[in-house]
DNA sequence: GTAATAGTGTCTATGAGACACTATGCG
DNA sequence: CGCATAGTGTCTCATAGACACTATTAC
């Protein structure tokens, strides 16, 4: 057993459980920003809602925690990389003892989400970002933070979260950011940000009314998993 | 002892040892931006630096842990409330057994963190941020997200760690923005930039050379405690 | 007066919003 | 053709940088 400068072990320091807390975001067809709540284990109320969360297990990474607790609470198996929100640390969190929480946000594309919440209806549901009910705890603030964080990716990227299939056309580029930012954007101003991360295809799309629409893909693109709060600075 | 749904006590999951580690930032009179370092207990080398953290105690909060370490380990009494940065989770980072750690930083005015250096200069000592030497851990990582954390806090906002008395003048404030920034900063558009919080007291400088600058005070003015990573968005 | 520092008026480049205008498909 | 949607040219406004210019003190 390694012992440190005082001659204890880690043993001896009293550690405090750790769980994680995720808010799963997408985007509703309809143009509205949701989010993942699942019903409360052994609730006495009804209605009782839930982001999804579990306990770290031994060894085990918070990513990997965040992906199992998803799994289980919710279903969803294809989940990409959390990001760390913030530790919420109050002692009095949790009536069964001594819990830090580590929030994280996981944006999803829709079918993924609707998927789920199809095969279990009674378990799993969805709730625009701007009306999510009661929750428990500290969800809601969680749920604040979530979304400040994708919309601050939002601003400058084209899709950061990889919500689109490429190729796409900048009005569906324009709807999935319309939706995250919760308000409607200037076509124009819109593409003057967005197309210098956006390489031309020269294909356009097929079959809808009006004008075809010009297809681009991204360029410079980083990978969803490469995202974290530290590259918006 | 209180149950979960599956009837298990919180004793009945492994809980991790949770680490905080602070990076102390300071405003040098040359005009650097430094961070605080103190030498490693029971290192086995000479010269082997890190960041003070200290294990979470029972019941403990995570910035009262930041605020004990400090003075544990550097000697230092006054801070302020520290901010989360992120939480380092990798299971190998710790040789005595799995633990997490919340890296924060605290932001404090010269004298303060001086005269700890010079009661202790053996164990604590300052290093300007863009040249610390070699740290272990992830040390460096916390640094340069502290770094950036109160770079995009000073961006809008005048002193937003109250290292200056009130009152102050307007390059007084610059060469404070300047050494956070690591870069000059044109004067017409700091004023620009900074006048709209700043209420001018009518009075001006005495007893220096060149003509007398005015003196002024914040308005809307923040305590340092409630700045958060959330407020820049 | 000169030196030194504080403060400002103004030009220019950039980017966002607004909005009207053009472009190109479908029926 | 008319309708619907995509895309653009251009005006205006706000802001940052640059830079020269003025202002006020000490000596």
């Amino acid at each position: 057993m390694k012992r440190d400068s005082s001659g204890k072990t880690l043993a001896d320091y009293p550690r405090p459980s750790v769980a994680v807390d995720t808010a799963v975001l997408t985007v509703a067809p309809g143009g509205t920003l949701e989010v993942l709540l699942v019903r409360r284990e052994g609730a006495r109320q009804k209605d009782a809602w839930a982001l999804p969360g579990t306990f770290l297990h031994e060894g085990e990474r918070l990513a990997d925690a965040v992906r199992r607790s998803l799994e289980q609470k919710a279903g969803l198996r294809e989940t990409r990389t959390p990001r760390q929100l913030h530790v919420f640390d109050d002692p009095g969190r949790d009536d069964r003892g001594r819990v830090l929480s580590v929030a994280h946000v996981v944006v999803l594309p829709w079918d993924v989400v609707a998927a789920v919440v199809e095969a279990r209806p009674d378990d799993v549901r969805l709730r625009p970002v701007t009306d999510v009910g009661r929750l428990r705890f500290d969800h809601p603030e969680i749920i604040e933070r979530a979304v400040d964080e994708i919309r601050a990716d939002h601003r400058e990227r084209p899709d950061p979260e990889r919500l689109l299939a490429e190729p796409f056309t900048l009005p569906q580029l324009r709807r999935v950011h319309e939706a995250v930012a919760g308000r409607s954007l200037q076509p124009d101003s819109f593409r003057r940000r967005m197309t210098p991360h956006l390489r031309d295809t020269g294909e356009t799309q097929e079959g809808a009314v009006g004008r075809p629409a010009v297809l681009y893909v991204r360029v410079n693109g980083r990978r969803p998993g490469d995202a974290t709060e530290r590259d918006r600075r």
